[in-house]
DNA sequence: AATGAATGAGTGTTCATTCAT
DNA sequence: AATGAATGAACACTCATTCAT
């Protein structure tokens, strides 16, 4: 463990130590991976730890139980970075209809393009048969996502850059097309018809571009 | 059994007949409410079998495993009711604008509202675990809804009523409002915000106006 | 299957339709067996199933848990009897000595001297880890006991053959000798010096016989 | 942790040394309240260690596995007080019913009253999974518990106090009572109906009494 | 054709025990 | 000596599927 030890070995030693704080991430990392890929009722716990490398009471020395390890997922992959976007939204400077086009991009770099988005779709089917998972994805990302996108829009109607607008139905101009977008993550077969021809980037452009011709005052 | 049998349990013994070519259909029916209630996985045989009033045994008598009724119930509901909307918009006589806003609401009155809804949910979850189904799905269902809004969108450009577009990415502005819609029911939650202010015909109605404004080439 | 079927054969038809009544109670005699010998946590189902000669599955087709196991064998060995006992005690016609005698003779008979006995050592060690049990055994043999034991006192001290007694205390004048044979089954050890020098019996009817010296008016 | 030490740390230092060599002891104490509490199988190692203020890992570097730390636990706290007692005996002064008064009185201010009644539960359970424990129990504790009684009943034939008596069951005359309560303790909750409306001295003083009108020659 | 009793593989979770540090 | 991260065997309970009747 000094500067003499070989770089074949150091590994090997570092591992326990480097393992120790290492292991939520990478628990995390294959949980994600497989709620998204199977869902949250097929995925087996003993899978989340084969694939991080653990045994499976390993698992649980550090999630007291599997729906605690899938809102740790949520809260690290979603929930817990609305902070920072809407940190982002109070010192953005420019146009309502910037902020929106500006939203709809970095909803996609950030999440939309991640594996992240495939999250909604699973709680879209399990939501009924785990009613507590359902309640804790509803406060910690449906809430803060929808008072988010509100803001926004009211902030333009303030600025008088938007038109008045019902924000009860409003809101779903926008977060509409981005759900739909991750709904169809990752094997968006039964939303997109033809995968091959299809380009979430233009998707996104093109819907942010629209609806704004709707939201504004004065269409750009 | 005979015509001694006394009109009293002649309705019984009827009933049995009728019952027994009937089975098939009943099953499917309870099938289609559990399935689209609790998804695939969380929906038990005995209470398929149950809800239509026969036993365990006799549910694997007509199908041969639960995924094998889960294909039945999919492909019995899932038929062609496009024949007929390609008929009708081949003789749609209005504007483009009054197309679209006739699109969105017969969607909902006829699909959006219904228990077929839920199907397309259920696709979403089940796409990877049945891709023979989800192929029989896009084949049967996406694919027809794609080119009826193409041909929508295509009308409209060829009476130079809307702009000219990307249909590739086009057709979604359309389907990605419908599709949300669709895939947040029957249960909600986890997709809008507070139920209680929202009314489906409302966005409805919002989602086409604001489509519109960007679709068309000169704004209603 | 027909009357020229073999005695060897029959059986084995038989058995299915036999077996499918005599199931619960096979199953409670061999939950008998080894909650006593075992305790109740450390009974595993399968081994109880297994010595009934069926799965593990088929005893949770007829006991919805391990919990509802036990108390149906509670239930049948003695909760259920207590009906019965207090009938007995109602026409008993003797005087109270009697009635003493007769009541320490026929617990024995009838509890102490079966595998039931056990099932009272069992509750000691295990009230703490699972008060559902615990409480459900207060209900079903703790309460009816002692008020048997009190309406026996009672009903002495009213035709004026039992001293005036604090009942509160002296039930336990009665009870505590049966209970303690109770915990000493079915393995003495710890509470019987010499097994081989001791007959139950003998110690039934010198603690009756002993416990009327005290409880007399006059001493017989 | 020489000469030098600070005052502030001396403590410190000193508790950890003193701390080092008492490790095994306060492990055991800790034990003996859980066994007692919870019985063997739902006592946790992790709470053992937790209790005396160690790590799991320092437990299993003093007792090898959880069943050695139930034998020490027995061992350690069932030592010799019956010589003690024995004494008493052999210079008690007092007639053969003031003795046995005496005798349940000391029990209970003794024994019955002291976390060392748990341990007879304990090994109530315990003794088929344990037996050379309980061996050990038998001989340090039943054997010198049994014979103390007989001295007791047949010094009392001896000075013509007692009736004749036959001793390998006339012991159990006053050790039921005894037991029985040791055994109730400390959650008497499957024993005793209304543990509000019992008390443990009005229980011995009445046992005493009631079993010496049996006894004794002439009742007291 | 219809039943429903029986099965057994599979799942989340616990906990005594090990061992590298 | 002491730690605490890691293990893996064990266990109650579920449910799709089978099959004798």
């Amino acid at each position: 463990m000094n500067v003499l030890s070989s770089p074949a070995v150091q590994p090997e030693c570092a591992r326990r130590g480097r393992r120790k704080e290492a292991r939520p991430g990478e628990l995390l990392d294959a949980a994600l991976d497989l709620f998204v890929e199977k869902g949250f009722a097929a995925t087996r716990v003993d899978e989340v730890a084969a694939r991080a490398g653990v045994s499976k009471g390993t698992l649980f020395l550090y999630f007291p139980s599997k729906e605690d390890l899938f809102k740790a997922v949520v809260r690290k992959n979603i929930a817990g970075r609305f902070a920072e976007w809407d940190l982002e939204l109070e010192s953005y400077a420019g146009t309502s209809s910037e902020l929106v086009q500006y939203c709809f991009q970095s909803w996609w770099d950030r999440v939309g393009s991640t594996k992240a988005a495939g999250l909604s779709r699973l709680m879209l089917s399990e939501a009924n048969n785990f009613p507590e998972i359902a309640e804790f994805y509803r406060r910690e990302v449906v809430a803060p996502g929808h008072q988010l996108i509100r803001r926004i829009l009211q902030r333009g109607m303030d600025r008088g850059e938007l038109r008045p607008l019902d924000l009860d139905h409003a809101v779903y101009l926008v977060l509409a097309p981005l759900m739909f977008l991750s709904f169809a993550q990752p094997s968006p077969s039964v939303c997109i018809l033809e995968p091959a021809h299809f380009s979430p980037e233009t998707y996104i452009r093109l819907q942010a571009d629209n609806v704004l011709q709707g939201l504004c005052v004065r269409p750009t």
